[in-house]
DNA sequence: TTGGATGCAAACTTTTTGCACTGTG
DNA sequence: CACAGTGCAAAAAGTTTGCATCCAA
């Protein structure tokens, strides 16, 4: 079965309803594993399915539709915009301040904090996807 | 000498220019070590400085420019906008998902992330001033 | 004196909302 | 068939830009 596959039964067994539209947003989010701005989103749907437009505000209420049933997890790039992708393989990115790189970062540097916060402060902190700002090895 | 003061002279010694609009907007997140959007510093100067009016263009500019110099930090805080905050006692927060309690986070607790992200990646990770989302103690 | 800083107005980007219409379950 | 989902148009919010004017050094 395909991610997609799996994806759209995991939401019919929740009772939700799958039409057109958020199947395609749902096919975008699983190429490559994506990270994706609406812009990307409908740029993607007009190369693929030119015969299907969208409307931005269709993306964004399936967007939103998605982030509150933890499918997808919105992340603020900067400059690049705001991202969506699907919460399925965990990671981060750290992004140099001075030449742009970006380097995936493994989730397992957050086990540690995650804990700790939790002993601290008894809160159960949701790192689902972070931008890291810094300097790359190659600039320091 | 006032906080102030000491960032005024900092700047003077670099060989920026300091106008009356830039002095007053450092001014402004002097108070309360404060995190303000745009439109908090626009409101805290009317009330403050009622007979010079700044230009949101000249703001967003003054910021921009702060954050160059490395003076202030600017963080999203998603549905609360974006703030800024001068870089002096560095702390970071827990926001709730589900109640919208603020929890002031030590920076104390990341000083191993830090390390290890330096130690896997080679990467300075620049952690400011961070937002973390998840579910409180109460909420839990 | 002069280059950088500012203010205004307008443009621009991103996201949200109201309402009539459509289509899934 | 009912009601949730969609599209359109418009508004709203946040931010940036061009250009003439102003002022700190």
């Amino acid at each position: 079965m395909t991610e997609l596959d799996s994806i759209l039964d995991r939401l019919k067994a929740k009772g939700e309803r799958v039409t057109i539209q958020r199947r395609i947003v749902i096919e975008s989010l699983c190429k490559d594993n994506a990270h994706l701005t609406v812009n990307d989103i409908q740029r993607y749907l007009q190369h693929e399915f030119p015969e299907q437009p969208l409307s931005d505000t269709t993306v964004y209420r399936i967007l939103q539709w998605l982030k509150d049933l933890e499918f997808v997890s919105q992340t603020d790039m900067g400059t690049m915009g705001t991202v969506y992708q699907l919460l399925q393989h965990r990671h981060h990115h750290l992004i140099c301040l001075t030449c742009g790189a970006e380097i995936e970062m493994d989730d397992d540097c957050l086990v540690e904090l995650r804990q700790l916060i939790h002993d601290k402060y008894g809160f159960k902190v949701r790192l689902d996807h972070l931008a890291l700002y810094g300097q790359c090895h190659d600039c320091l």
